[in-house]
RNA sequence: GCGGACAUAGUGUAGUGGUUAGCACGCAAGCUUCCCAAGCUUGCUACCCGGGUUCGAAUCCCGGUGUCCGCACCA
């Protein structure tokens, strides 16, 4: 689906919308309606259970969104996550002062304090790269971090943090206690981050307030066993970082075995790939041929990441790959840092273990972006067949394209709609019923009850409602009713007592074999 | 941040200085109809914000905000 299309409709049927529209907008900002909201929340179900049920071991927490300064001075985030921005003088171009020292024959300025740049910069004098004036100003560090004036004097320093994965590591020590003291040890959060975009763009792909889902997994890198017979077939569209540097623009399929036997990737790693990828592909159900994971080669990756594949997706909306999710394998620099800035002692000893400092896998996923993913690609107008002029009376001949928000039915804000298919007759009876799936099985459901049948079940379609329950005649006589499958629009008649069960299993989503 | 384009009902749009600001879809009420956006009647909602020019501004000018595209950025 193309992406006004896609954002016209999101606007229209109450899933998102701009923050603060009525001041005319806060770029960056968006604010989820009650489909979005419930999509959102259904989505960030499915992520959990997949992934936080990958191992009993692994949980999931919901940390402090303010951090204080003293984390992201050794997270790295103070001195890294800023731009030292230089303006010229002379024309007003922005510049990065490393970019600039960069190009000019200086190497290893990554990550230098802004001051140093500048230093290094009215050492070289150099020229504005555009209007070629020596005018440029000295460095400014702008971070992308919201800072706030904390406590009750506002003279404490602390930030919105920038990325959900600190709370996991500041709760390391805590989790070893309420754990089972055992590696691998896995920390999960979905919650907001916040980064002061210099140019937001693209609706939920580069926000200022954004959700990510994360799951660190701690572990001892001499000891971290996985399953990879279960997943050592499957294969894996990757586009390896040498292939890259080749030329290559395209994934080439490596089964994950191979990737550990001949592709340097250790077991671990390959693993945790293929459990993204069937997330991806089984769960959330993207099309397999737009999935492909990217591997950064050491230039584009951090410094600490030792091995980082992007999980990219191909989307129309947005006219190419876009990274939806990534697993980082960051070492133990994270809990290094921070036993260092903390001067606590974070290394373990697990039973019957040695003791180690862990290492970390990162499994991260954008839970904003994946959300437009899920309209960009389950979205579909579907024209009615050319020949459809010999439908017998009282047939399903469709008339117009429909649009179907084909989403699996565990993830649909809605999951059924109660209709009576005569408002005056049936509307009573339609409540009735509702009511009773609301409160005896749990579904949210929804009872349309103005325009036409087919009207009402096209709107049904267009926000992914599963199932369509009609109350007609019939269900006045003998207590049936009939069951509208939306992708299908088949329709079946069943006791009103055998809906449930039929339907039940499947708002329930995949979830990865759970072991002990 | 820079450059370009754009900004009119819920959505998509027409409107080159004076219009009751038009249309389509939509939404709502009623009639009709037991099954896939039907029909009829009635109704609803808009010129992004602030200045300026002008007798008069949706329309021209300036500033702001927002959106898209390109560049840059995305530890």
């Amino acid at each position: 689906m193309q992406f006004e299309e896609l954002l016209s409709l999101f606007k229209r049927r109450g899933v998102l919308w701009p923050s603060a529209e009525i001041y005319g907008g806060t770029a960056g900002l968006y604010d989820y309606g009650p489909a979005g909201t419930a999509l959102k929340r259904r989505l960030e179900a499915a992520w959990s259970s997949w992934f936080v049920g990958l191992s009993p071991n692994y949980h999931l927490i919901d940390p402090a969104e303010i951090v204080p300064e003293a984390v992201v001075r050794s997270s790295g985030h103070l001195a890294h996550f800023a731009d030292p921005d230089v303006t010229c003088g002379k024309c007003g171009q922005h510049f990065r002062a490393d970019t600039l020292l960069e190009e000019n024959g200086v190497a290893d300025v990554e990550g230098l304090a802004p001051e140093v740049l500048g230093r290094m910069l009215q050492e070289k004098n150099l020229p504005c790269p555009r209007c070629g004036e020596r005018a440029l100003s000295l460095p400014r560090a702008f971070n992308l971090m919201f800072g706030l004036d904390f406590g009750a004097a506002g003279k404490e320093r602390a930030y919105l943090r920038p990325e959900t994965a600190q709370g996991a590591y500041l709760s390391f020590s805590r989790m070893w206690e309420v754990g089972r003291n055992q590696l691998p040890l896995g920390i999960a959060v979905i919650g907001k981050a916040y980064r002061n975009e210099i140019a937001p763009r693209n609706v939920l792909f580069r926000m200022r307030a954004f959700t990510q889902a994360e799951l660190q997994i701690f572990f001892d890198p001499e000891n971290f066993s996985v399953p990879l017979d279960e997943v050592a077939g499957e294969e894996l569209p990757c586009l390896r970082a040498k292939d890259r540097e080749k030329g290559a623009t395209e994934p080439t399929p490596i089964r994950a075995g191979e990737l550990v036997s001949s592709g340097g990737i250790p077991s671990f790693y390959a693993y945790h790939l293929a459990m993204m990828l069937r997330f991806f592909r089984d769960v959330l159900q993207y099309p397999a041929d737009r999935v492909r994971f990217l591997e950064k080669n050491e230039k584009e990756r951090a410094f600490y990441n030792r091995i980082h594949f992007d999980a990219e997706v191909r989307l129309d909306s947005l006219g190419g790959y876009k990274e939806l999710g990534a697993v980082h394998y960051r070492g133990d620099y994270d809990l290094s840092r921070h036993g260092e800035g903390s001067k606590t002692d974070l290394r373990v000893t697990p039973t019957g273990g040695k003791t180690v400092l862990p290492h970390v896998l990162e499994l991260t996923f954008g839970v904003d972006r994946n959300l437009w993913a899920l309209g960009d690609l389950h979205l579909r107008v579907e024209t009615p067949a050319a020949a459809s002029g010999g439908a017998a009376e009282g047939g399903q001949e469709e008339k117009e394209p429909r649009t179907v928000w084909a989403l699996p039915p565990y993830l649909a804000p809605m999951q059924i709609a109660v209709l009576p298919l005569i408002r005056k007759v049936h509307a009573a009876k339609a409540d009735e019923v509702a009511e009773r799936l609301r409160r005896e099985d749990g579904f949210t459901v929804v009872v349309p009850l103005t325009a036409s049948v087919g009207k009402r079940y096209a709107r049904e379609d267009e926000l992914a409602t599963p199932f369509a329950v009609t109350i007609d005649n019939q269900t006045m006589q003998d207590g049936t009713i009939t069951l509208r499958e939306r992708d299908s629009r088949a329709q079946v008649r069943l006791p009103l007592e055998a809906l449930a069960g039929r339907v039940r299993s499947k708002f329930v989503p995949p979830r990865p074999t759970f072991r002990a």
